[in-house]
RNA sequence: UGGGGCGUAGUCAAGCGGUAAGACACAGGAUUUUGGUUCCUGCAUUCGGAGGUUCGAAUCCUCCCGCCCCAGCCA
């Protein structure tokens, strides 16, 4: 039996795929490796805020843990005191919870274990297996060689166990100052492998930790600390990105050395999505060069920048199963990620109506200071929602794109003596459109037909059209920021060009002056609609004021009218 | 020019010696009170290239080519 299928009875979950991950635990099980035990675990450096590649590494391991009856620790790798920040780790926290997945009890530091790293690096120096070195970092460097020379060895490789154990406790004591030396293993400086030429095991930084504080001023460097955290909390299965592969024969030393319990290290390849950028130290200096207005800018791929945008927990998921888990260096068109949004969103959101730019309609017949409350279906993918009444009066607003003075026949919408659906309201037909004195169209004079009330005919006839539509005497006022792609170009970070000038110069613009149907008055921030015929938005959770909201757009909806013009733009 | 990883459609990705899944994108068509949704249909005679083994190769072997990672006291 398939326990992928036992954890996932949502009645449209369909059966996770297959990747080679799963085929190393599969085989695992059966080869009884690990008894059967299935622990992973997402390790964050508490350093900057996450992002949707974050994202694909937290559904693998918090996913693989829940699937296979194991668990996943939260394990935030803070040993690096110069870099790491409380805000980020109360962040990371927030945002793997607002993913869906829980750690329990199994929130861990790496810091929790300065004191047992701090007793297996003295036990690495009882082996013989580590020496303080008193080399400067330069030195270092030097001495390391290249990547087809071997390296050489430090004059101080050969110290002693006693004076070793005797200068390492020194470094731990704040007898050295930064830099002075450092704790090297003691392997290879011939290894093809440059990893494995002496690696930095501690080195010495007089700086407060967030949580040790002046405890230490020795830390230990990720080789060192990442393996045996590993080790203590017993994983199973330690997933890392690509980059990490070389790394791996170190991880391996390290813990067979010490003779001590050995997770295996499996690397996969990290996400990459066309036009937006995942790397750490280029979001960061969207952020300072002040490209975006912060982390959680809703252009920004980070997981506080897709809520804030609208998107989903469930659509990110959704998302991280489909692109799969592999080894090959891709990059996942964004369209993949707008599918798995729009798919949840159609399913849950809310329908109303707004017009972001307002055409003033006035039904001659209709009469002056009546108002009339219509039915409207508030998602006709879920009766269960219900419906809600819509005012309708002789002034209405219609969106601009929905008239045309001279329409060609393949447009369905309004022009001179065309007759269109105003969504569950009336028929109605344009009778004049009222220029100014620049010529522009400010006013449309139309009649409706009071016999196709709710939207139906009794004659049967039909109409091409369907319009949404607001009452102007009662519509709310608000404002709508259009979002679109960060970059004009699929992969900015193949570029040469600098980074600005690739952001799409389109990928924000805001508008004033919306017009809303009345019911988006009582929307709370982070509250998600689809607006018929435009797209998906949300109330947004920082500009919103009462009574004066802000609305992001998080999606268009799929626009084939849109399609076809630009493909006729391109021929023509 | 050292070592490691990886090459299957426009983009992801299954495939593990028996004759190229699936998804997105794209293109047609049907249904539709959202030009939305949904539903059909089409989309790799071929798996980076060339040889070889085999009745049979994307899968095994050899050589070649291309891309990515490693010379932090970052992770």
């Amino acid at each position: 039996m398939d326990k992928r299928d036992l954890n996932n009875p949502g009645e449209d979950e369909k059966s996770a795929p297959v990747h080679f991950i799963r085929h190393v635990i599969d085989d695992d099980i059966t080869s009884d490796k690990y008894n059967g035990r299935v622990v992973t675990r997402f390790p964050p450096e508490p350093n900057g805020y996450l992002h949707i590649g974050h994202a694909k590494s937290i559904c693998l391991n918090f996913g693989l843990g829940l699937e296979y009856g194991g668990k996943c620790h939260l394990r935030f790798d803070d040993t690096n005191p110069e870099k790491e920040e409380t805000e980020y780790v109360d962040s990371i926290k927030a945002d793997v919870k607002w993913l869906g997945f829980n750690w329990g009890n199994d929130l861990y530091y790496t810091s929790d274990y300065f004191d047992r790293l701090y007793e297996y690096a003295l036990e690495l120096i009882r082996r013989g297996k580590a020496y303080v070195d008193s080399l400067s970092a330069e030195q270092i460097r030097e001495y390391r060689g290249t990547l087809t020379e071997p390296g050489r060895k430090s004059p101080y490789r050969s110290r002693g166990v006693e004076e070793n154990l005797a200068l390492f406790e020194q470094m731990r004591d704040g007898g050295f100052s930064e830099g002075q030396c450092v704790l090297r293993a003691k392997i290879d400086m011939a290894s093809p492998n440059m990893v494995m030429r002496d690696p930095a095991l501690y080195r010495i930084r007089k700086k407060n930790h967030h949580r040790t504080g002046d405890k230490w001023c020795i830390y230990p460097m990720y080789d060192f600390a990442h393996c045996l955290s590993d080790s203590i909390e017993g994983i199973t299965h330690s997933l890392c990105t690509l980059e990490f592969t070389n790394n791996r024969e170190l991880y391996d030393w390290i813990l067979d050395t010490l003779a001590i319990y050995h997770p295996q290290q499996i690397e996969f390849a990290r996400l990459n999505i066309t036009r937006t950028i995942l790397s750490k130290r280029k979001l960061i200096s969207l952020v300072s060069e002040k490209i975006v207005d912060g982390w959680d800018d809703p252009r920004m791929p980070t997981i506080s920048g897709l809520k804030r945008r609208g998107y989903t927990p469930e659509a990110i998921r959704d998302f991280c199963e489909r692109i799969g888990v592999a080894k090959r260096d891709s990059i996942v068109d964004i369209a993949l990620l707008e599918h798995c949004l729009r798919q949840n969103l159609n399913r849950r959101s809310p329908r109303v109506m707004g017009v972001l730019h307002p055409l003033k309609v006035v039904i001659e017949n209709y009469p002056e200071g009546k108002t009339e409350y219509l039915d409207a279906i508030n998602n006709p993918e879920d009766p269960s929602m219900g419906k809600r009444s819509v005012p309708f009066s002789r002034q209405l607003y219609i969106e601009q794109d929905d008239f045309m003075e001279d329409a060609p026949k393949k447009f369905f919408r309004l022009a001179p003596g065309r007759e269109v659906r105003l969504r569950y309201a009336y028929f109605i037909t344009c009778r004049e459109a009222v220029k100014n004195e620049r010529g522009e169209i400010i006013e449309l004079r139309c009649t409706y037909d009071p016999k196709t009330r709710g939207g139906d005919a009794p004659d049967g006839r039909k109409v091409k059209g369907t319009l949404h539509w607001v009452s102007a005497a009662h519509a709310l006022e608000a404002t709508v920021r259009l979002y679109d792609h960060l970059f004009s170009v699929d992969d900015p970070a193949a570029s040469a060009d600098e980074l600005t000038s690739l952001i799409n110069p389109r990928s924000m613009e805001t508008l004033d002056g919306c017009m809303l149907e009345p019911s988006l008055a009582a929307a709370t921030p982070g509250a998600r609609f689809q607006f018929e015929r435009l797209g998906y938005f949300c109330a947004d959770s920082r500009l919103c004021l009462p009574g004066k909201p802000v609305f992001n757009r998080t999606a268009t909806l799929r626009d084939t009218w849109a399609r076809i013009q630009k493909k006729k733009g391109k021929a023509g």
